[in-house]
Formats: structure tokens, sequence, C-alpha cells
DNA sequence: TCTGTAGGCGTTTTT
DNA sequence: CGCCTACAGA
């Protein structure tokens, strides 16, 4: 019988969260608790034991990934009934909603997606409007004060009202004006997409009622990381039925920075008092060191709901804390543990991961891994939607489906170079100020009112350019409107043009995302929608991740922050550079909600580890160029010591010089660093690695034993490589 | 208007 | 250290 199946393997406590289908339930689930396990069974309960209709239940997580993978175990359960499940990430769920009835509140359905680079460019043009220069008001400061703003449901409006000083009353002038370039240019930035929908339900209950019918069911997953907004929309949608599950683990709340109020979590109770709660406390996934080593760290959180996992596994390795002398030390131990591991103990490169506070730690770990010749991954870090030939061509198609886009415009007027510069540019947004015309028209305005100037006939060719491509690729696949405006635009060509090594780079990186474009168009073959197919691309590439399109493999290891780790396991994990600065932050370390934040991403860091940690820390570390001196983490102190055994540190030789080094690594260096010459490489020379394949030298940095290459490589990309370390063959 | 270079600055985490 | 911006020169 299928309820028999859907609640096999469940322990009491989850098959209780799968089975309270009616009224408010609160999951209260620790790290490896099998939280998402109880989130698709609940849902395969819904449909295939109680009957209730797959449309009238909505899922919410936070990463499309986490979606996606929901997805696919619902569909393993329910097969073909799954597909009419609302299981999305509230921003495309957002989207979905306001392409649909956004035209209440007076704004278009074709209106754009604003990334960070674009809302950037519009906070500076705000700033110009107000008279300010980018150098003494920081736009990103700023940016991120209305962020904060948005995140709790501020208006321009309520932040003018509550400004206590000039600055903050200027700021909440500029808000205003944001709002209104965005509004102007057609565009939503990330927290308009979930503060419209707010607004649209509060103002047209006829809406809200729409969706609150059609779903009868409401789950929302990550229930900690949700914001004001958020909680907003969710109290909303199950105001009636108030059939709300959320699932979520208070200690691991780790984006408070984006806005997340742990309050939502910790108060659900107070909201839906006949809340029933079921706390899943029996952890499948580590052994039991990893789990009390996690949980010392994080009970010095004061603030906090008594909690204790625990697991039956037996035994388990003590957690292994390594004290290194500097950054480059700690590298090579993590990397040399891997190589322990995967040649004496037959692990794959995939069983292992590093994990560290912030992307720019993860350079020492690439070089190590490519010196040792360990195939690895960086998970996060550069998106290729972030590619700046990528945002290029990707604009191209905001402004055929939106001429009002003005960052795209912006962005592209003058790419490839078409002799419509700064100056020019300058005057159409000069008009574009003074009449409130979308920026395309105040520059046709210019080219006609300067009808004898230089710049008219090319901001002519470019109209012209602009209108044809919309006439023609407005209803065209998403791939063939790529490949024409790069043609039309002349961007290939310039590109093509170009004839060097970095150029070739990005033209492979416009092969990637013509064959993304080729691939949107396979998967939703099925998909009917009244809006072309070319915008539904352009929705999906703006709320894509790097995280998204990771796929563990079991030849390489991975490296990725802390927080891109979240909901990740590995037997394996490394976590590093457990300094006081680094980890916790410096600029989280100031009061104790930040540095509380911390601690909890150094549980979650912590609990990802399935049978093997190892916490490493360095007392000196290269960091913004130059060195600095580091004392170990707190939270080192906080792991109970029972649990730990502890390597290096300073019981050994104190910091010596590198050339006295008995490290093995360093002498082979030296050993290496002879031959002097560098072996006459130059730019331009190809060569060949044992692990990335050939490739064309681009660039020689610095010499003697820490000369450094830039290599194009064919199938690897551009990679920076120590030249001793990185065993090239020549030709 | 375009291109190359020197200086300044930043780094927290990201849907 | 590396990226981005501002600025100078052609």
């Amino acid at each position: 019988m299928l309820a028999d199946s859907i609640l096999e393997g469940l322990n009491p406590e989850q098959s209780a969260a799968v089975q309270t289908t009616e009224g408010p339930v609160l999951v209260l689930a620790g790290a490896g608790s099998g939280k998402t396990r109880v989130l698709t069974q609940r849902i395969a309960w819904l449909v295939g034991v109680q009957g209730i209709a797959p449309e009238s239940i909505l899922a919410v997580t936070f990463t499309n990934k986490a979606a996606g993978e929901m997805r696919e175990r619902v569909e393993k359960l329910l097969g073909e009934d799954a597909k009419a499940i609302w299981l999305t990430t509230f921003h495309a769920g957002c989207v979905r909603i306001l392409r649909r009835d956004i035209g209440h509140l007076g704004f278009s359905r074709g209106f754009v997606i604003y990334d960070e680079a674009d809302t950037l460019g519009v906070i500076k043009d705000a700033l110009q409007r107000h008279g300010l220069s980018p150098k003494t008001t920081d736009p990103r400061r700023l940016r991120w004060r209305i962020d904060q703003w948005k995140n709790a449901g501020v208006t321009p409006a309520g932040a003018a009202e509550s400004a206590y000083d000039f600055e903050a009353e200027r700021a909440a002038e500029i808000f205003a004006t944001y709002q209104r370039l965005l509004a102007d240019a057609g565009a939503l930035d990330f927290n308009d997409l979930l503060l419209k929908t707010v607004e649209l339900f509060e103002r047209f209950p006829e809406v809200l009622g729409y969706y609150q019918r059609r779903w009868q069911y409401v789950l929302v997953d990550e229930y900690q990381d949700t914001n004001r907004v958020q909680y907003r929309l969710v109290q909303m949608l199950a105001a009636g039925h108030r059939n709300i599950c959320v699932v979520g683990d208070p200690d691991q709340s780790v984006y408070g920075w984006r806005g997340a109020d742990i309050r939502n979590i910790l108060d659900f109770e107070k909201d839906y008092p006949d809340t029933k709660i079921v706390t899943l406390e029996r952890n499948y996934r580590s052994t039991q060191p990893i789990l009390d080593g996690a949980s010392g760290v994080v009970e010095n959180n004061l603030s906090r709901r008594r909690k204790r996992l625990f697991t039956e596994k037996e035994g388990g390795e003590k957690i292994i804390i390594f004290q290194a002398r500097d950054d480059r030390e700690e590298a090579s131990y993590v990397i040399r543990d891997i190589l322990n591991h995967v040649r004496g103990q037959g692990r794959a490169h995939g069983d292992c991961a590093i994990f560290y506070r912030t992307n720019a730690q993860s350079r020492v770990f690439e070089e190590e891994l490519l010196k040792y010749d360990v195939p690895y991954v960086v998970v996060g870090g550069v998106r290729f939607y972030d590619r700046a030939e990528v945002k290029d061509a990707l604009a191209y198609l905001r402004l055929v489906v939106n001429p009002a886009d003005s960052a795209a415009l912006r962005r592209i007027v003058n790419k490839p170079a078409r002799g419509i510069g700064k100056t020019t540019f300058e005057r159409a947004e000069q008009i574009c100020a003074e009449r409130g015309v979308t920026l395309l028209e105040g520059l046709r305005l210019f080219g006609e009112t300067d009808a004898g100037s230089r710049a008219a006939p090319k901001i002519r060719r470019f109209l012209d350019m602009h209108a044809r491509l919309r006439d023609e690729l407005l209803r065209a696949t998403p791939a063939r409107a790529m490949a024409r405006v790069l043609d039309e635009s002349g961007y290939l060509a310039a590109l093509e043009k170009e004839n060097n090594p970095e150029a070739e780079t990005r033209l492979e990186n416009l092969r990637e995302l013509l064959s993304a474009a080729e691939d949107f168009t396979r998967a939703n073959a099925e998909i009917q929608d009244e809006r072309g197919e070319l915008e539904l691309f352009l929705d999906q590439v703006a709320l894509v991740s790097d995280l998204d399109s990771y796929d563990r493999r079991d030849d390489q290891v991975s490296m990725m922050t802390i927080h891109s780790a979240k909901g990740l396991e590995y037997p394996i994990v490394y976590l590093v550079g457990l300094e006081e600065g680094v980890f916790p932050h410096a600029s989280s370390s100031r009061d104790d909600d930040g540095l509380e934040e911390e601690r909890r991403l150094c549980y979650v860091g912590m609990t990802r580890a399935k049978e093997r940690l190892t916490i490493t820390t360095a007392a000196e570390r290269m960091r913004f160029g130059s060195r600095t001196y580091g004392i170990p983490s707190r939270f080192i102190e906080e792991i109970p010591s029972e649990v730990t055994l502890r390597e290096g540190g300073p019981t050994r030789a104190r910091p010596t010089p590198v050339s006295e080094s008995t490290d093995p690594a360093y002498d082979y260096s030296y050993a290496q660093d002879d031959p002097g010459e560098s072996g006459g490489v130059s730019p331009g020379l190809r060569v060949r690695h044992p692990h990335f394949g050939p490739g064309v030298v681009l660039a020689v940095k610095g010499s003697g034993p820490a000369q450094k290459l830039k290599v194009n490589f064919e199938r690897a990309g551009v990679k920076t490589l120590i030249l001793k370390y990185a065993n090239l063959e020549i030709g």
C-alpha cells in the first residue's frame, strides 16, 4: 500500500510530521535529521494518501537547487501528478505571480529583473540626479542601506518618516529616486519581486483570494532564513485554511545579513497558538564526536532553544585540529591529507570538501591543489552569468524585450565601440532626466536635435539596428535571438577580430551561453506560456546561481564558502581559516547578534561532515596582499576537548623562514629553483598541463621561485599557475 | 572617442 | 594582491 511505502523508514517524529497535514505545523529539524525527506514524503502523503489535488499544494524553498532536488524526489514517488505542484523558490514563485497579475499595480507585465550590477548603476544614476558624486557617497553602502529597508518592508515614504538625521533623510530621498528610476526602466530588483507581490496581495484582496483558494496546503523549507517580507507573504497565503507547515533549524540561521529574521521561526508558536511542534533530533549523517563538537560550539549562543542532536552510529574519529604556521602550510596540510585518504584509504576525491568563510580564501588552496595535481571544483565565486561577455549578450536580449531597460542600454550602447561615447551618452541621460522619457528615447531625441553632430548618424544606425532586432526577435527562440543579436551588433565580429587567447575564452563562454539557451528550449518544449520564450529564458538566468549548476562528481574535491555548503554533506570535511577576524569575520564580531550568527555558521560547516572533520587555523596569513597575524578562533576552544585531537601547534618550532623549512613541499620548490631561468617561458608559448591539457601562456608574473603564469587552457579556461609546481610541458 | 596605465580601494556571506 | 575607476595622451 502506498501509505506504508511513504512512511517506510521514517522514525516516529518524522512520521508524525508527514501525517499531520491539517493546521499549523512547525518542524524543528536539526542538521542531518532528514528534513528534506519529511518535506517530500509529506507532499507524497497529501497527494497519494489524502487525495489532495497536486495543484493545490505550494512548497517554497530558497534555492533553485533545493527546489529541483525536491521536485525530483516527489516525482519519483508520484510520477506525472507531481508536475502540477507549485514547487519553487520564493523569488521564482513571485515572478510567476507578478507576470500574471502585476498589471493591477500599474506595472508592465514585461518587467525585467535587475541584478547587483544593474542596481548599482541605478544607484549611481540616482546619486547623480541628487547632485551627489559616487566619490563622496559610497554607492554600495547606500544600496546596502536601501536593501535593509526593503528587507524589512520599509517604503521610501516610511524611510523618510523615520529618518533621524540629515544623512538618513538624504538616503531616503535617494531611495525614492531609485525606486522611480527602476519603475521608469520597467525593472524590479530582487527584493521588489517579493515586495510587489505583497503589495499586490494587500491592495487587491481578490487577487490574494485567488491564490488562497488555489493553495490549500503551504510548505516552507529553511524557514529560519525568511525575512519579514517573506514571512508576511507566507502568512497571507495561509491565512484562510492555516494549513501551513514550516521546516527549519534556528541553529542554522545564517542569513541575518540579508534580512533573515530569526524571530520568524522562534515566534511561530505565537503566530499560531495551536501549532503542533515536531522536533527532529536524531541525526542520520554524522558521527557522535562531530555532533558533540558542533553542539559544543553552538551551545555558547544565549538566544537559543535547547536541542541536542544524537546518532545511533557507534564510535567515530575525533575532530582533528591542525595549527599551521601560515596559510600555505594550512593548504598543503589539507591537500596532503586528502591525498592520503585517496591513495591510502581508497577514498574518492569527491568524498572531500574544503569550506572557508570568504571566497578569497580559495586561492591558496587552488594553488596547492594544482601543485599536487589534485582535481577540484570551486563552487560559487564568479558566476557564469556574471561574466562580462555573458552579461553583454543578455543585455542585448533584454533591450529587445524591453526598450526601457536603461541598465541594459548603458551596458551595450558602445559595445563594440560604435562612436557613441561618454559625452554623447551623458547628453542622452540629461534629456532622459529632463523630459522624463526612457533612456533610449533620450538618445533618439539627442540624435534628432543635434542632427548635424558627429554622433548623430551613429545614433541613428544603433536605433535602426535595435528596431530591426526588436521586430524580428521578440517571438524568436532564445538561441536564435542570441545568435542574431551577437552577429547583427558586430559584437561577435569585434571579439573574433581581437584574435587573442582572452577573446577566445570569451567566445567560448558565449558558445556555452548559446547552448544553455538551446537547452532551455529543449527543456521547456512542452510548457505553454503566452509570454515569449525569450522572456522566460531571461527570467530564468536572472534567478540562477552558480550553486544551482553544481553537480557533485566523484573525481573532484569540492571547495566553497560555508554559506554555499549549507544543505550539503561529505564524508570528509575541512573547515579552514579558523582565526579571529577571519572566522568569526571581523565585520561580524562587533555585536552579539553578529557573533552568534558566525557561531551558527560554524555549526553549519561542522555538521556537513559525515565521518571525518578537520579544522585548521594559521598563525600567519596573506590578506590584502600583506602578511597578517592571527590568533586561533574562539570557536576552536568551544569544541569540547574530549572529542578533539590536536596536530601541529605552538609546541613545534617557532615560525622559521621558508628557506629553512623542513617541509618537503618547500624543499622541493628550492630543489627545482636552481635551473634559474623559468625555462624561457613567455606569453604566446603553447604548453601542456598534466591535468588541464593544452593551453597558451597569457602572461608571466614575477621571477624566481614565486614566478606565476597565466595560462589559457583550451578545456579549462584561464588559470593562474605557479610555474615551478605546474609540471608544464612545452608544446 | 579610444586605449593604456597608475592609483586607490576592498573582502563577508547571496536569492 | 587584483580589480575597477579615473585620467592622460593620441
